[in-house]
RNA sequence: GAUCCCGUAGCUCAGUUGGAUAGAGCAACAGAUUUCUAAUCUGUCGGUCGUGGGUUCGACUCCCGCCGGGAUCACCA
């Protein structure tokens, strides 16, 4: 079926073909919905056509309002206001629409054809030496919603993770835990195994700061100090021990990483998120070695005379950027060209995108020019999608300063706020406990969730802890809250018998609203899609949730007597519902059928 | 110093490839429940869209300058 703005556009390029004589091959139609504050589901503007019509806008828009009522039977009628030419889509078109997507619980869900493109999405990326905090759960969240997003509009996708278990800050807890933890795990501390991990990183970074503190006293440089201790110089010789595959170091590295992956798994489990292949850098990072030598006898890279490997991107504006170290060892962006090129042998990828703070811009400019200077082709399918920070209140987080929001603290916090505020209300003492306990994980995860991906992603955002529970207005709860509502309606029609059904030939102008904001919903996914930006569902779902909510308010369902009404009315809620349900799929936020 | 991003109501955010009188939520105030879930709905208050130019029939949107905030430019990750 084509769209109405396809059929509208169509039309109009005749019109001006047939009023005017024009050549439409270039032309740009633009088709808007109607504001609410005029007559019409749909405007075109005119302006564009007078040179063409070489008539003022008022009369140009009629002439077109007329030939396209006559021509297209969909347009019921038609107004020019100014240069705008609203029309007006016939209501039993629109309860056509309404039936043809009617009883599709997967509207605006397409299922990818195994031959359809692959994307590839690599998102979440921790460091193993400490827990995930805010700023992860942004990562993971986007990540996630995207993942479905593109996935929705039809492509293979695979998530990928790809997770930073080696290196100096993994060698810090290491050491820490050895001197210092008594032999101490998250059995027997009853510690979750990450937060354990990470009370090593902290202990040593204070133990360090003491021993520079005494350096700097007996007149060393501040700024020297720290690399001048001898915690960090043992550090170090842990770091080439476990480089150089030293079985004792591996062991325990090996337990302690087990212990945060255990920890990782149940944030991630709780927060609703997963992986289809997770990268270990401990495994990737020695891969781009041999791909920097291919660059020196291509000539895309140099050598310097003290043997380190360097490219030049002044040409394109940047600066030389340095891919390989003189003594031989890999810098990030070597792991990064290895480990991209070796997915692009795994798996036949036509985009790949990277969920990744917008601080690493610079980084990723230079790994996909390089790619491309490289010769890959699907270098040009590479996307960094770039997200802003996460600001509290007072500030940006500071590790050392304390302000970082842990993230099982978090979510534990907006699980018991939904459970006080859900026991305050009073509204479900019929509930087992597990049926309960369950509910308060729904609105508390649901209202996080919601939070965080109603801002576009591309923006720093501010997350108040105060405003991300509140659970009215433009809120995750609201949405789930209409979405129960709906359910609660629908089962009671479904008591008394009543059925969804679409028999009329009129609808009110709420209920023609309403389908039209439904037909609004695949456009909204595939430019959600296209902007890899999950805001765009969020704010849709607000709006049409918003809309139902006026239309419940004002026009009664199981009360109206006219059964086709009442049937109609039966119907439209199903439909919200079943894109409320779908909108919040698609963000990864659950919906209770009862709140 | 160079490059990039941001600046919309007191606060947090929307605002489609440039279109009509710039919209929500929160906060404040005033209302609505014998009626399908009031985590709801309605109303009031709130704006020189940072600022000055330019392009255009038309600019929050595009271009240039300036002001303010942030990020990046490591043989760190």
């Amino acid at each position: 079926m084509k769209s109405i703005e396809n059929l509208i556009s169509e039309a109009t390029k005749k019109a001006l073909a047939s009023l005017y004589n024009a050549q439409t091959e270039s032309v740009n139609i633009t088709i808007q919905p109607t504001r609410k504050e005029f007559e019409g589901d749909f405007t075109i503007t005119v302006f564009a056509f007078t040179q063409l019509s070489k008539k003022n806008p008022e009369v140009t828009g009629k002439e077109i309002g007329e030939f396209l009522k006559s021509e297209l039977p969909i347009v019921d009628d038609y107004n020019v206001i100014k240069g705008f030419l609203n029309l007006s889509i016939s209501k039993l078109y629109w309860l056509e629409f309404l039936k043809s997507i009617f009883n599709k619980n997967d509207y605006g869900l397409a299922k990818p054809a195994a031959d359809a493109p692959s994307i590839m999405i690599e998102y979440s990326c921790p460091n193993t030496n400490k827990p995930l905090h805010l700023g992860h759960i942004r990562n993971n969240l986007i990540g996630f919603s995207v993942a479905r997003i593109v996935e929705a509009v039809g492509n293979n996708v695979i998530k990928v993770n790809l997770i930073n278990d080696r290196g100096i800050h993994i060698c810090k807890s290491m050491l820490a835990w050895q001197k210092w933890g008594g032999g101490e795990t998250p059995e027997s501390s009853g510690m979750k195994g990450d937060h354990l991990v990470g009370k090593y990183y902290v202990l040593f970074d204070k133990k360090m700061k003491e021993e520079a503190k005494k350096l700097v006293a007996k007149g060393i440089l501040e700024e020297e100090a720290e690399n001048k201790t001898d915690l960090m110089d043992e550090a170090r010789e842990m770091l080439r021990k476990w480089e150089a595959g030293d079985a004792e170091t591996i062991n325990v590295w090996k337990m302690m990483n087990g212990w945060v992956y255990d920890g990782f798994d149940v944030t991630n489990k709780t927060l609703g998120v997963n992986f289809d292949k997770v990268y270990y850098e401990s495994e990737t990072y020695l891969l781009g070695k041999e791909v920097v030598n291919e660059g020196i006898s291509k000539g895309v890279f140099f050598k310097k005379p003290d043997g380190s490997v360097w490219i030049d991107l002044t040409p394109d504006g940047l600066d030389e950027k340095l891919v390989l170290r003189g003594d031989g060892t890999s810098v990030y962006m070597t792991q990064d060209l290895g480990t991209a090129i070796q997915r692009s042998k795994e798996y036949k990828f036509e985009k790949l995108v990277y969920v990744v703070g917008n601080e690493q811009e610079y980084h990723f400019k230079v790994l996909f020019l390089i790619l491309k200077k490289l010769g890959y082709k699907w270098a040009d399918g590479c996307y960094h999608l770039s997200y802003g920070m996460v600001e509290l209140p007072e500030g940006k987080m500071k590790s050392r300063e304390g302000t970082v929001v842990d993230a099982d603290d978090l979510i534990a916090e907006m699980i018991k706020t939904a459970e006080e505020i859900t026991k305050e209300l009073g509204k479900i003492e019929n509930f087992e406990s597990a049926e309960a306990a369950q509910l308060y994980k729904t609105i508390g995860l649901g209202a996080l969730k919601y939070f965080i991906l109603k801002v576009d992603p591309k923006k720093k955002m501010l997350f108040n802890p105060r405003e991300s529970v509140d659970f009215e207005g433009n809120t995750g709860p609201f949405l789930q809250y209409t979405y129960a509502r709906i359910c609660s309606l629908l089962r009671k029609a479904k008591d008394m018998g009543y059925s969804a059904a679409i028999n009329v030939n009129d609808i009110a102008q709420k209920e023609k609203d309403l389908i039209i904001k439904a037909y609004e919903f695949p456009k909204v996914i595939k430019e959600s899609a296209t902007a890899y930006n999950p805001a765009l569902v969020a704010n849709y779902v607000y709006d049409i949730v918003k809309l139902y909510n006026q239309y419940y308010h004002d026009y009664p369902v199981l009360k109206e007597e006219n059964a086709d009404l009442r049937s109609l009315r039966i119907a439209i809620s199903e439909q919200v519902g079943t894109v409320i349900r779908n909108g919040m799929w698609l963000l990864g936020i659950e919906v209770p059928e009862r709140m």
